[in-house]
DNA sequence: AAACGTGGCAACCGCCCCCCG
DNA sequence: ACGGGGGGCGGTTGCCACGTT
C-alpha cells in the first residue's frame, strides 16, 4: 500500500504551460500568497497538479527571478559552491539571488560540467547520496554537526562557526513582504556532513581553499547586488564550513546565531 | 530544402524530510 | 510516540530550436 499520489492524474493537464494558465496562477498567488499547493489548482481554476503549479511558480513566474545569462562572477560562484556542496542545487541557488535551483542545475549540466572537462579540470563524479544523509545522527558520526537550538546552548562558543543558512534569498524577500508562515518555519538547518562534502562534491585543481576569514559577519539577507567582494565572502563563508570539518568544531545555524 | 544530430531548458517523477494532528 | 500528508529536492525526460551535412 504505497502512499497516495500527490494528485489524480485523470483530467490533469500536463506539458508546457499556456499564457492563460500562467496568468491564472500568478493572479491567484498574488491575491492569496504561496502555499497549499495541493488545493491551489482547484481554487485557482487550473487543471494542473499542485506540484506542477509550485514548480511553475518557483522556476518561472516568480517576479523576483532574474532573467538573462549567468554572468562570469555567478558562474565562478557556482563552480566554487559546487566544489564545496556537490549537487545541492537548492543550497547553491540560495546564494545566487534571483536564480533557481533548476536553472543552476541545467546550467551546470549543459555548460559548466562540459566546460570544466574541456579545460582539463578533474571533476569527481558525484556518488549517490547516502540514505538519510540529512540525518543529524549521520552528521554526528562524522564529527560535524550543524546544530539545532539545543546544541547551540550546549556548544562551545569559543569555537563557534556559523553555518550559512540554505535560504532561497529571493523567496525570503517575498516572505517578508507577505509575512507568511514560511519565515518562522524556515529553520532548516544546513545539514551537512564531512561525508557529504567529500563524496558528493566535485573536485577541481585550481581552487584555493586555504584562505579563511573567521571573522566574517555576513548579513542574513544578502544585498541583491552582486560584486566580486560579495562572491568572495560567500565562498569564504562556505570555506569555513569545510575547514571546520578538519577542526571538529561544532557548527551553528547562522540564523540562530543572530539570536545569541 | 530536407534529414539528421545536438544542446538547452521546462517540466515531470519519485524519494525523502518535516510538521502536525 | 507515531503515522500521514504536504512540500522540497535532485535526477531524469522529452520537446523544441538551431546547426550541420
Amino acid at each position: 500500500m504505497g502512499r497516495s499520489p500527490c494528485c489524480s492524474k485523470v483530467g490533469i493537464h500536463r506539458g508546457p504551460w499556456t499564457s492563460r494558465e500562467d496568468a491564472l496562477l500568478t493572479s491567484y498567488i498574488q491575491n492569496h500568497g504561496e502555499g497549499n499547493w495541493r488545493s491551489l489548482p482547484k481554487l485557482a481554476g487550473l487543471l494542473r497538479c499542485g506540484k506542477s503549479c509550485r514548480l511553475r511558480w518557483m522556476n518561472y513566474l516568480r517576479p523576483d527571478i532574474k532573467r538573462g545569462n549567468i554572468g562570469p562572477e555567478e558562474e565562478d560562484l557556482i563552480i566554487r559552491l559546487h566544489r564545496l556542496l556537490g549537487n545541492r542545487w537548492s543550497l547553491i541557488a540560495g546564494r545566487l539571488p534571483g536564480r533557481t535551483d533548476n536553472e543552476i542545475k541545467n546550467y551546470w549540466n549543459s555548460h559548466l560540467s562540459k566546460k570544466l572537462k574541456k579545460q582539463g579540470l578533474v571533476i569527481r563524479e558525484a556518488t549517490p547520496r547516502p540514505k538519510h544523509s540529512k540525518s543529524s545522527s549521520n552528521n554526528k558520526k562524522q564529527g560535524v554537526h550543524i546544530s539545532n537550538q539545543t546544541e547551540m546552548v550546549r556548544g562551545n562558543n569559543e569555537n563557534k562557526i556559523y553555518a550559512p543558512k540554505p535560504t532561497r534569498l529571493t523567496a525570503r524577500i517575498h516572505v517578508m513582504e507577505n509575512s507568511s508562515e514560511e519565515e518562522k518555519g524556515s529553520s532548516d538547518e544546513m545539514e551537512l556532513s564531512a561525508n557529504n562534502y567529500w563524496s558528493d562534491g566535485g573536485e577541481y585543481d585550481f581552487l584555493d581553499t586555504d584562505q579563511f576569514n573567521l571573522d566574517l559577519g555576513l548579513d542574513q539577507v544578502l544585498p541583491v547586488q552582486q560584486d566580486s567582494v560579495m562572491l568572495e565572502r560567500l565562498f569564504d563563508e562556505y570555506s569555513q564550513l569545510l575547514q571546520s570539518e578538519v577542526n571538529d568544531i561544532n557548527l551553528f545555524s547562522y540564523d540562530q546565531s543572530l539570536m545569541v
